[in-house]
DNA sequence: AAAACGGGGCA
DNA sequence: TGCCCAGTTTT
């Protein structure tokens, strides 16, 4: 691509050195106050990255404090049977994180210590190019800068990139060479957290709040007076409906729940509401009948708009395999997804 | 009710 | 590269 005199983005990387001091002295003087920066660890760090991975800060919080409370270092994570692990992320979800952080902590053990290298973390579990280059970056200081989603957006905006994206990763992929090139390598950590941060609580999706932005005078949306809402520009996503049957099943104080195989690619070693399919009967034998359903919920998750509709049910017998019986007094023990927990909860209130 | 937010794994 | 993960919060 040819350089063209009024490259937003060339300017941008002329401009780094004050970027990077305005943007570090705004962030030591504004950065919220979180558990995982008091008294950091590499552990803390991890966790944290963890689930702060697909879900905000303010969700997390709380789940952190349980998390840091039952497991307290990486020791104590590996040694932890699955089914803690899991319980204690229950509510979070996207539970293959768990499964990938508990993995992680099994893999450290045996090293002599932790890698210190950005490509050394990427081989482990549930580790890709953000989560390396954070870990690293805020522990040992490394020279990686992350690409999240408030990194692009801020980056899109400082350079106002009008281009359409497929997607958030081909747009952080884009974005890579200019947050390098924009990375504070005397101070890489506090760097890679301040750009997070300042788009977290400034550089807002809808509504930024540029008259307190510590780098709006380096930014091309403000210069031009265009609207930095319309950066970056991402295609909106194809969204497909769905529609569950799932059965409500309670017999002798017991639920019927299914379990899922721990192979599984989703919710794996979860129990669920039991689907029809999995009760070994045909949707169409729920929605055929006159039978209403006890409960409709609608909910939004990855791709999918499912309408999940639960129905009072007969176990089949013999019953089919990752069926099984909870007793009722024993289903806080268990791990159910976030909805199937609320589900569950709001139907023995109703049918006591 | 719909939109926003949001990284990694895997074929 | 394209699709999947099976969630919460805000508007």
């Amino acid at each position: 691509m040819p350089d063209r005199p009024d490259n937003p983005q060339a300017a941008l990387i002329a401009a780094a050195a004050p970027f990077r001091a305005a943007l570090l002295d705004w962030y030591r003087r504004h950065a919220r106050v979180l558990p995982w920066r008091n008294a950091p660890s590499l552990y803390k760090t991890v966790v944290s990255e963890f689930m702060l991975q697909q879900t905000q800060v303010k969700t997390v919080l709380p789940y952190f404090a349980r998390w840091i409370a039952a497991l307290p270092d990486f020791a104590a994570l590996a040694a932890a049977p699955e089914a803690q692990v899991l319980k204690l992320w229950e509510g979070l979800g996207y539970y293959s994180r768990a499964r990938n952080l508990h993995k992680l902590a099994r893999a450290l053990a045996p090293l002599p210590e932790p890698p210190r290298r950005p490509e050394e973390w990427l081989s482990l579990p549930g580790i890709g190019p953000y989560t390396a280059a954070a870990i690293t970056s805020i522990n040992f200081g490394a020279h990686a800068a992350v690409v999240d989603g408030n990194v692009v957006r801020i980056l899109a905006r400082l350079s106002a990139d009008g281009t359409p994206y497929r997607d958030s990763s081909t747009a952080a992929k884009t974005f890579a060479p200019l947050a390098s090139a924009l990375l504070n390598t005397a101070a890489p950590g506090d760097h890679n957290q301040a750009m997070m941060e300042l788009g977290a609580t400034l550089c807002l999706r809808r509504k930024p709040l540029c008259l307190t932005c510590p780098v709006r005078t380096l930014c091309a949306c403000h210069s031009r007076g265009l609207e930095p809402e319309n950066y970056p520009r991402l295609a909106p996503r194809q969204i497909e409906k769905l529609t569950v049957a799932r059965a409500w099943c309670v017999k002798n104080g017991k639920l019927l729940l299914h379990r899922t195989p721990a192979k599984s690619r989703r919710l794996a070693h979860l129990y669920e509401l039991p689907s029809a399919e999995q009760l070994g009967t045909r949707a169409g034998d729920f929605f055929g009948t006159t039978a209403k359903p006890l409960l409709t919920k609608k909910r939004g998750i990855t791709r999918y708009q499912i309408t999940e509709n639960i129905f009072a049910a007969e176990a089949p017998e013999p019953l089919p395999a990752d069926l099984e019986w909870i007793a009722l007094d024993e289903l806080e023990a268990i791990t159910l997804s976030g909805p199937h927990r609320r589900w569950v909860r709001e139907l023995l209130r109703a049918t006591p």
